[in-house]
DNA sequence: GGGATTTTAGGACAATTGTCCTGTTAGGGC
DNA sequence: GCCCTAACAGGACAATTGTCCTAAAATCCC
């Protein structure tokens, strides 16, 4: 009989070892390949099994419970995102309206992967029936919406900080739907640039003609 | 021994009395339903039977192969969006600018529905991994910008017709995106009133401000 | 009313799924 | 070298799934 529990409770994606650390990111190098594969009803323990190839007992000594996996998963795909936004900003330099145009670029040509292609909209659904996932997509979004808040400020200053908010709303709003056009493989893929550039050239339109009500601190 | 087929091959989704008819508009609601609350990897056949109040059996008399429900209900789902984008179209009457507007205006009240907050989602995700769902949802959207082709074209007469499409997929991503904030139930869903009159007089601006190569046929 | 057929219910099946259990191997620390 | 635990494999299980089958009930048509 057995008076020690064989496996130690939530011991969950986490290893001890190099090898296990190793074979962890293994995991959910394949889980994401799977995902952006077969989407999430595809996704199944087998399969990342397979992919990773390794057993499934071994599978489930990473991961006693699937849920875990997945948030294992949609943190590891969508971490790097943030940290590439910002990388992107520093780089522009100079003035607010070529930091804004660094950031939207960046953002307009990521959507052609085929990783934000697939992973987004899977994410979006999730999202309304999964509280956890919609909690983590909206800071997702608020966060990358950060940057755009301070340089859209920064280009009209007499927005107040709602108009600032909704602006940069519908700078997000409208790069995210592109997705669903122009994202790889969908039918106006080839047109990406174009619509990058029209859409770039509108957003600095409806930025400086926008009429704010506060008051600039220090009219240029 | 039975010498007859018991079940008609390809007798699915059709019935022959009044009685049948009914039924199977239940069965597509019931569908619906399921759909909406549980999204696509949550509807399986006994849910539908049991939100419909019938048997698994009866479910598989009138389908008996669960993608012919699936794409019955996204038909059936579908459909009316364009009759109404339609029929609200008609009733604006005068400028092709009011046009626009009433046509926008519905479009963006609607993805506060919980409908379309749910459904287009799943449908877009859906896309990404069924070739038959990606055509579905590509027709549907083509249809939809049909009216703002027209509309964009008369307000912007210099526009070229790529330059036309090009802006009602301006228009169409940014309303189709900004359902995933603003739509039912998700954090700024409160301000979809807000959002909307920025985005139309955003739209506005653009399709009057952007410059077309084409001459127009009769200046004002 | 009677016969044929639609409509219905419910059991059954194989396939797939997440999860668990047992046992074996490999590797790090003393 | 030895011991302990991490790392791994593979079988097993119960639950769920789509689909099928058989038989009863309801309904239409003559």
């Amino acid at each position: 009989m057995l008076i020690r529990q064989r496996k130690p409770l939530n011991r969950t994606g986490t290893a001890t070892y190099e090898k296990g650390e190793a074979r962890l990111a293994r995991i959910l190098d394949a889980a994401a390949a799977v995902f952006i594969e077969a989407g999430y009803s595809g996704l199944t323990m087998r399969k990342i099994a397979e992919r990773a190839g390794i057993s499934i007992g071994n599978l489930n000594y990473y991961y006693r419970v699937k849920t875990d996996l997945l948030r294992d998963l949609i943190e590891h795909v969508l971490n790097p995102y943030l940290e590439k936004f910002h990388e992107r900003r520093q780089k522009a330099g100079r003035s607010p309206e070529k930091q804004l145009e660094a950031v939207l670029d960046f953002w307009i040509e990521d959507l052609g992967t085929p990783e934000t292609t697939v992973f987004f909209p899977e994410l979006w659904a999730m999202g309304n029936h999964d509280p956890y996932m919609a909690d983590l997509v909206d800071d997702l979004y608020a966060k990358a919406r950060e940057p755009l808040h301070e340089l859209i400020s920064q280009i009209n200053p007499t927005l107040t900080k709602k108009d600032t908010e909704r602006m940069a709303l519908y700078l997000c709003a409208s790069m995210e739907g592109l997705t669903i056009f122009a994202g790889n493989g969908k039918p106006w893929a080839g047109q990406l640039n174009a619509m990058r550039r029209l859409m770039i050239n509108n957003f600095m339109l409806s930025i400086k003609t926008a009429k704010g009500k506060r008051k600039p601190k220090q009219p240029a």
